[in-house]
DNA sequence: AAATAAATGAGAATAATTCTCATTTTCCTC
DNA sequence: GAGGAAAATGAGAATTATTCTCATTTATTT
């Protein structure tokens, strides 16, 4: 048969649903938001293939927020504003480590630098509004 | 009486112990420390004055290093690189967020911001040469 | 189609952190 | 200094994100 009617890999789903999101979601929101397309996915299968693509490298956490991971399956580096309040966690383009910073890490510390995290806290413009109109 | 014999404020121990080291060191870490000093303190304690003085803005949490919060009483911003092999965090004083980066995270969000971490992840220098000499 | 390998679901297990509550220690008032 | 209120602590239970186990289902190979 070629048409399948029933959702047979969910690996794929797990992936495709982390790429088509910017929102950088907890395993458990993840676990949510396939709920429509499938009812019937565990939540031990979401944080199983969370780990396999880490270990896979094409998926990464961004950081852990209340205590819990945040992933992304955009692996560029890239810089992240994370509100106190709602605990979004938001994509902040626009703002890169400069280069120059990131050369003098190894010679700082004499190791060898692999990766690097740039993140502001704060409250997010939604919060923000949420205040004043309260 | 002037002499104190016992131990009696173990608080101020977390603080003075936390703030003599740059080990950025868990509660559990934290904990094995004032055992010296400290052999009847309770690990609860640990936690329970860490969140306290996170509270009151003392101490910060510089990170979560394989799921473990990383406490610091050094609350001026600074950078930090983090071992993925032995799990130190190490700061780099050397390097600093460019004023500019910051000032320019308000107008990308349209929020308030309030803290930046920047930090590195990598190889430190020790594991770096136990690898040449294994 | 049979046999083997991979993926999944359900729930148990693990572990960092927080909470409860009885006890101890400190502080305050007399 | 004594007595009582308030704060701090210890011990262990409770909570919760994450991982693990194992039986079952699904996919792949022969």
């Amino acid at each position: 048969m070629e048409a399948k009617t029933k959702q047979f890999r969910k690996r794929q789903a797990i992936l495709d649903c982390l790429r088509s999101t910017t929102t950088h979601p907890s395993a458990e929101m993840l676990h949510a938001m396939l709920q429509a397309e499938h009812p019937d996915i565990s939540l031990a299968t979401v944080y199983r293939n969370l780990a396999l693509f880490r270990s896979q490298g094409i998926v990464q956490v961004v950081g852990t927020v209340d205590g819990i991971d945040r992933f992304d399956a955009n692996i560029d580096p890239h810089v992240h504003f994370v509100c106190e309040r709602c605990s979004a966690v938001i994509d902040l383009h626009q703002i890169a480590v400069p280069q120059q910073l990131q050369s003098s890490v190894e010679a700082a510390t004499g190791g060898r630098m692999t990766n690097c995290h740039l993140s502001f806290t704060g409250v997010c413009q939604d919060c923000c509004q949420a205040e004043v109109s309260a």
